[in-house]
DNA sequence: CTTGACCTTCCTGTAGCTGGAAGGTTTATT
DNA sequence: AATAAACCTTCCAGCTACAGGAAGGTCAAG
């Protein structure tokens, strides 16, 4: 199968398969003309790399996902202990994004949003409570 | 004063500082000897800078943003409206996460993480609840 | 006079691709 | 058969916002 119809069945974008290619992470057979040939089990390694991708792992987070994923003798606690530190590592990132939101709805609130100079984002942000 | 001053009383590293006049944010005079030479306006955007990058805005929303904290004549609107847009960014990016985390915290809670080797996170990043 | 702490510029690397150039292959149309 | 369109290939550059490090100049202390 060549390139482009593995990129639609895949759900990934041609230039994506061919990075994922170089980086080690599925790597077909090529035809007599050097067209990447795409078999079975890398359309299934491209939709499970396009799911963990889709769910936040980054690229060496699936390549370990991809090697349990193969690995038929593997403990699902494995699987499970590198899911619940990401699932850390978002909850972190929600946490400082709501912070953030936080503030910048109370400054929003606080400014008139009009046609005058006075703002006052820009005299947090400038830090002017500070001197 | 010399750049390594500049960075511990704006709270930013010397590379940053070096960066941004690089880009065109801060571009300090220099002293005799070619080495950079930071005033109190330069400090006040340095500071100005790590708070609004604190705040998660882009180098590009900080440009705009220095450029209206130096136009004593700017509207309060245009500043507001700049926050209001990152807002709706943040609050973009929380709701997606929330969804991830969600997902992420179905599949954790139904993989019994012991030795065995059937894995419900594994199962579900192949795809195999559709095949 | 040397040591160490500064400072300079320049180059490379990070994550995860995306876009484009230059060129070969295959397929469809004329 | 010729040509055009649509594929495919490799390789190189660029994106964000810096960080790390090499090679070399400058300055203050002992």
């Amino acid at each position: 199968m060549n390139i482009s119809q593995a990129a639609a069945e895949s759900g990934l974008p041609v230039k994506t398969l061919r990075y994922y290619e170089d980086i080690g992470l599925v790597a077909p057979m090529r035809q007599d003309n050097g067209y990447r040939d795409y078999a079975e089990p890398d359309l299934h390694k491209l939709t499970f790399l396009r799911r963990s991708r889709g769910l936040g792992f980054s690229i060496e987070d699936c390549r370990v996902l991809l090697s349990l994923y193969e690995d038929k003798d593997r403990a699902s606690g494995d699987v499970k202990k590198l899911a619940k530190i990401h699932v850390t590592r978002i909850d972190q990132k929600i946490s400082e994004l709501q912070s953030l939101r936080s503030t910048l709805g109370h400054l929003i609130a606080s400014c008139h949003g009009d046609a005058r100079a006075d703002c006052p984002i820009l005299n947090d942000l400038a830090g002017e409570h500070l001197s």
